[in-house]
DNA sequence: CTTGAACCTCTAGCTGCTAGAGGATTTATA
DNA sequence: TATAAATCCTCTAGCAGCTAGAGGTTCAAG
């Protein structure tokens, strides 16, 4: 029987994240000691396990929640859980292509700037034209 | 003099954004028309654009009002405008790291899926155990 | 039996918006 | 000048995914 404060230790989460997960339905509701605090099994551990390295490779909640109950049918075809990890993986492309366009632009910026005085300052130049900017990066927190 | 749904489309930004900008003190109260409308000049414009952008730039909405401020005044030294930029380059190469770290262990998820039942699935056999992972991928949210 | 660490619930806060209710104003057209 | 549509107003609440703190209880060691 694992106290909550162990669960935490092992897995590296938060106290309080896990009582959110319960909270949320992504844990289930543990047992209770005598004096009502939380009481976990192996089988927990391994849960949260799951949802902490999944969360850990940038999956959601929601899709965290789709693959445990994958993962909790063992005789459902695979084809899902699946198309969640391409999804994941094509997210992480598009931010990466995204996150390269502003590192070129970044880069510039600071190579630029000579260090002067912030009127002649080429970083903040470069923030009140855009039309300055080389590179497309036109979307807000992709 | 342009209403808040000129400056709305001329920048991109909704107009519920704009109106937020203000409230947390990004924006100047405008002026208002007789009726109490917004009435915005080209040097608000300007502001909000260097927002955006800046937004666009993945830069914070606090970095964001230090840029500003030290755009205000151009006989400042451009040390901090310089750092800024540099610690918001630092950020996104971290991040770039990260994501790349999740692409590799992606890939290899996907990849060696092979499409049997869930009970198989390699997709969710390395979410259950972390040490199949051969990158390193440790932060959350990073 | 006492102490102190760990637990409990509950509420509120973080970033950066976004949506909707319910109503007032402005502008274009008839 | 009347009216209708488009735009504007304020206010409140919600999203993800936690995190922090208040104020109080339980547990385990000595």
């Amino acid at each position: 029987m694992l106290t909550i404060g162990t669960l935490s230790k092992k897995t590296g989460t938060k106290v309080q994240t896990i009582r959110y997960y319960e909270q949320i339905g992504l844990m289930p509701e543990p047992g209770r000691s005598e004096g009502g605090q939380r009481r976990y099994d192996n089988a927990q551990l391994d849960r949260l396990s799951f949802i902490r390295h999944s969360r850990q490779l940038g999956f959601s909640l929601d899709a965290i929640r789709e693959l445990l109950d994958l993962s909790d049918h063992p005789n459902r075809p695979c084809d899902e859980a699946d198309a969640i990890a391409r999804r994941q993986l094509k997210q992480v492309e598009q931010r990466m292509a995204r996150l390269k366009a502003l590192r070129t632009e970044l880069k510039r910026m600071v190579h630029e700037c000579s260090g002067g005085r912030t009127a002649d300052c080429r970083v903040l130049e470069v923030l009140r034209d855009h039309s300055e900017c080389l590179t497309e990066h036109d979307e807000i927190g992709a």
